[in-house]
DNA sequence: TTCTCGATACTGCCCTCTGCAGTATCGACG
DNA sequence: CGTCGATACTGCAGAGGGCAGTATCGAGAA
C-alpha cells in the first residue's frame, strides 16, 4: 500500500485506542465497534488499512506474530505517537455531522401517506429505545473494561444517553402532533405558525 | 458520466426536494446547505452529479436554459419520480450515525492536559449555541419560504433543536464534572462507578 | 465607460470510506 | 475426521468529500 494523504481523524481515533494498550487488527476492528462506533463510525475495512499508514508515519510500530500458519499482526503506540495524539487534542474539532435517513423520510413525509410517516416514527423509536438498553448495559457491566478509564466512559456514555433520550422523545412527541394532522399535506387545525414561534422563543398571544 | 450504482439515500433526498419544486443545480445546492444539511449533509459537489442519475432513472428531467452565453440546467420529478419517491417511503430507514470529533477528543482526553479537555467542551458548547441560534433564526423567519410544508418544517426543526440542547447541556455538565477531577487520568473523588451506575439505572446505597 | 467583485454554474482530480465478496487458518466440539 | 464459529486478512467497485480551477452575469464603484 503507498500513502500518499495526511492523517485523518480515523488516524487519531485509532492512535488514541493504541494509547490504551496494544492491539491486533482485529480486535481494533472489535473495539472500534464497541466504543468509538457510537461517535466516529468506521467500517471494518478502513481498520484494517490504517494502522499501516500509523507505522509508515513512525506513530506506531507492527509485530508479525504467529499462530502456527496463520499471522497476525500487533501493533504498539511509539512514544511520536503520543506526543502527536497529544498535541491533537489541542486543535479545535470539525463540526458535528448527523446521517440520519428516517428524519429525511418525515421531511418528505408530504410525499407519502400518515400511515408511512407514522411507521417511519416508529422505527425511529425503536431503533432510539434499542440503543437505550445498549448504553444501559454497558453502564452496567461488570468487571468495567478499562476501570482506569472508567471516568472518560460515564462521560461518553452519557452524551449518547442524552441523544438517544432526545430523539426518543422527540419521537413519540412528533406521533402525537401527527395524529391531529387530517393528511401528510394539511395539518387542520394544528398551528404550524405557533410551532415555529415557540421554537424561535416569541411570546405569542391568543 | 457513466452511472453503475443504485439509487441512494442522496438520490432520494434529492427527489424529495424537486418534489416540491424545480430547481437549478445551484439552487438546489444551496437549499440542501439550508434544510438536507442537518441531517443528511453532502458536499456540494455531489449535488452536482446526482441530479443526472436520477434523469438516467427516469426519475426527472433536464432542461438546459440559458442567460447569454452562461448555461444552466433546470431540473423537474417525473411523476415516475413521484411514485419512486413515495415506494421509498415506506422502507425501513438506515441506522442514524453520528460523526463528533470533538467527543473522540474528549475520550482520549486522558492523553492530554485538563486544559485541552475543557478547551474542547468549551468548543463544543459553542457550536451548540451557534446551531440553537441558527435554528431559532430559521423559525423565525418571515415569510415561511414553503408555507404548505411548514409544519414538516416544524416537527424537524424540533428534531434539530432538541438534539442541540442534549449536547449544550451535556458538555456544560461534563466541564463541571472535569473541574472536580485531580487530572485526565485520576477523577480523585469523583464516583464513576456511581455515574455509570445511573446510566445503568441500577439504584445505589449511599 | 471600464473595472471589480460577488453570485451563478459548473468540471476534474485525488483522496477517504463503505460494503461485500473472497481466501485461509485455528481450535473446539461432535 | 468433519464442521463451524472465531480469527485474520485482501481486492474491488462505487459513494462521497474537498479543493482547485474555469467561466459568465449583473450591479455598483472609479
Amino acid at each position: 500500500m503507498t500513502t500518499t494523504g495526511a492523517r485523518t481523524t480515523t488516524s487519531y481515533a485509532l492512535l488514541g485506542l493504541l494509547a490504551v494498550r496494544d492491539w491486533t487488527t482485529y480486535e481494533l476492528a472489535k473495539q472500534v465497534k464497541r466504543s468509538l462506533n457510537w461517535f466516529w463510525p468506521r467500517a471494518e475495512r478502513k481498520l484494517y488499512d490504517e494502522p499501516k499508514r500509523l507505522v509508515e508515519q513512525g506513530l506506531a510500530t507492527a509485530t508479525r506474530e504467529r499462530t502456527g500458519l496463520r499471522g497476525r499482526t500487533v501493533y504498539r503506540i511509539t512514544p511520536q505517537g503520543r506526543a502527536t495524539l497529544a498535541e491533537w487534542l489541542s486543535e479545535p474539532p470539525a463540526p458535528r455531522s448527523i446521517e440520519f435517513e428516517g428524519m429525511v423520510k418525515v421531511f418528505f413525509a408530504d410525499a407519502g401517506s400518515p400511515d408511512q410517516l407514522l411507521a417511519t416514527l416508529g422505527r425511529i423509536e425503536d431503533e432510539a429505545n434499542g440503543r437505550i438498553a445498549e448504553l444501559a448495559a454497558m453502564a452496567a457491566a461488570r468487571p468495567i473494561p478499562f476501570p482506569q478509564r472508567a471516568h472518560l466512559s460515564a462521560i461518553g456514555l452519557r452524551l449518547q444517553y442524552e441523544q438517544e433520550k432526545a430523539v426518543l422523545s422527540w419521537a413519540r412527541w412528533a406521533r402525537k402532533q401527527i395524529t391531529q394532522w387530517n393528511s401528510t399535506t394539511d395539518p387542520g387545525a394544528w398551528d404550524s405558525l405557533r410551532q415555529l414561534d415557540e421554537l424561535a422563543g416569541r411570546q405569542r398571544r391568543q
